[in-house]
RNA sequence: GGAGAGGUGGCCGAGUGGCUUAAGGCGACGGUUUGCUAAAUCGUUGUAGGCCAAAACCUACCGGGGGUUCGAAUCCCCCCCUCUCCGCCA
């Protein structure tokens, strides 16, 4: 949630930020809300206080062994004027609320002016996006010839957008997670092995509630839900809590599968890897100072990029455009890898910084230089989802002969293997 | 799933309807004392909201939500969580 604050006092500059991002947000309405939220903040709290003070007067007259009864009867009669003003504000707060929780992170000035993928700018490039020689299959091909995963039989468990993983598949997707906790660990995230199912004040929290409930998958009986990236439960961990400034930055990584309904995009991106109900991710989450998180959200890009190049896949850093940016990131970097039979840049990583926006609704904070509780900022970013990882792998590293050469960072991994074979 | 015991400030812990503005202690911070350390001693101590130039003031907060009452940490109802035991199970 943004501050709540900027509504009485800029409200153009809401109306601004959120028009960035092709938004046409009620900003009207909060400002009516909120004057008609603090006017009846006044009348029910006089109303309190008077009362308050008559029932004060009540305690001693009873304590003197004096009648109180009229006293009493003074302060019953007017109870009722308190009692609707107090309806009228419960009403206002709420609608303020929903307003508020349903509207997304402002844009940070240093995120570029657009309205859709298309005017996402490159920040930079690594590596040669090569073109694939002319004996090339795609991955799908590639991997199945190798056997490394069962799409049939996955549906026939749970769907399309369940993968089985299968031999040296399944081998090279523990390798990838496991390596991946590992570099994290050495630059200093702390692993966590967080729940996969949550409740729904965690899923708030990161502000996939209340708005985004079709795309996750839910338990009725126990209203919980499971987690659609690590960010989550690893984000919660600190919710409700003052975290002491010595102890941050805190860093930490998790592996999890992820889980994602994809309602509403069905025919998109189909087939094989591009979109799974369940996938694999190693998460970064970065709790920071206010006045460090943009720092801090170079560092956890390069972090993430610092993989991409040790596998050795040419990739970029895209900006994302005010219009294309998730609901909670103020500033976002997306890393795409490039599949060089596709011919297409493939999204396996996307680092945000998320400044208040989390740690408001969350309730995270730390205390600033006066020592007095301030929010603190999240970020994250994937480091990395596995799946485009793997496409990327198999087209860019296969053989004429049909195996694919396995990255030497992963072999140590893979019992020493330096070719995935049949 | 069944039975029981609990949930109070940063922490421990008292508190069965109004001298509670939550006792007392620990910790932390500041002062005094002190060659240094320790100890002693005095004082301070949370969060959110409203009003405001600021101070002051006001409101709310004892797991969460309702209720009873002039007045609730305290009484009633519902829910959540933790612990112990039983049952079932990896």
């Amino acid at each position: 949630m943004i501050n709540p604050r900027l509504v009485r006092e800029n409200p153009e500059f809401l109306r601004k930020a959120w028009g960035r991002r092709g938004l046409e947000a009620p900003v009207d309405r909060l400002v009516e809300l909120d004057d008609q939220r603090r006017s009846l903040i006044n009348v029910v709290e006089s109303a309190k206080a008077a009362k308050n003070t008559a029932s004060a007067e009540v305690g001693r007259l009873k304590r003197e062994g004096l009648d109180a009864s009229v006293a009493i009867a003074a302060i019953k009669s007017r109870g009722d004027e308190q009692t609707e003003a107090e309806a009228r504000l419960a009403a206002a707060e709420k609608e303020l609320e929903d307003i508020l929780m349903g509207l997304p992170n402002l844009p940070h000035d240093s995120v570029p002016d657009g309205r859709s993928s298309e005017d996402n700018v490159v920040v930079r490039t690594w590596g040669e996006p090569g073109t694939a020689p002319a004996w090339a299959k795609d991955h799908l091909v590639v991997g199945e010839a190798l056997k490394l995963f069962d799409f049939k039989r996955g549906a026939k468990l749970s769907g399309a957008g369940f993968p089985v993983y299968t031999g040296w598949g399944a081998r090279l997707e523990r390798a990838l997670i496991a390596w991946f906790l590992d570099e994290h660990r050495a630059a200093g995230f702390l692993e966590v092995q967080p729940p996969l199912a949550v409740n729904r004040k965690s899923m708030t929290g990161t502000g996939n509630l209340p708005k985004f409930e079709e795309q996750l998958y839910h338990c009725e009986e126990d209203d919980l839900f499971l987690i659609p990236t690590a960010e989550v439960p690893v984000t919660n961990l600190h919710a409700d809590e003052i975290l002491d400034p010595k102890d941050l930055p805190v860093k930490y990584c998790a592996y999890t599968p992820c889980f994602r309904r994809e309602a509403g995009s069905y025919g998109k991106d189909t087939k094989g890897f591009l979109r799974l109900h369940q996938f694999d991710k190693v998460e970064m989450v970065w709790f920071s100072q206010p006045e460090k998180s943009c720092e801090a959200h170079e560092i956890l890009t390069a972090q993430a990029e610092s993989l991409i190049q040790k596998l050795g896949l040419p990739y970029r850093v895209l900006a994302l455009c005010a219009g294309d940016m998730g609901f909670g990131a103020s500033k976002c970097y997306d890393l795409e890898v490039w599949a060089p039979v596709e011919k297409k840049w493939l999204e396996v990583s996307s680092c945000s910084n998320f400044e208040d926006f989390q740690a408001r609704r969350a309730s995270i904070r730390t205390r600033g230089a006066d020592n007095k509780p301030v929010l603190a900022h999240t970020l994250n970013g994937s480091g990395l989802a596995t799946p485009r990882i793997l496409v990327a792998l198999l087209e860019t590293f296969q053989q004429e002969d049909g195996t694919v050469k396995v990255p030497p960072v992963l072999s140590p991994y893979l019992g020493g293997a330096e070719f995935l074979r049949p």
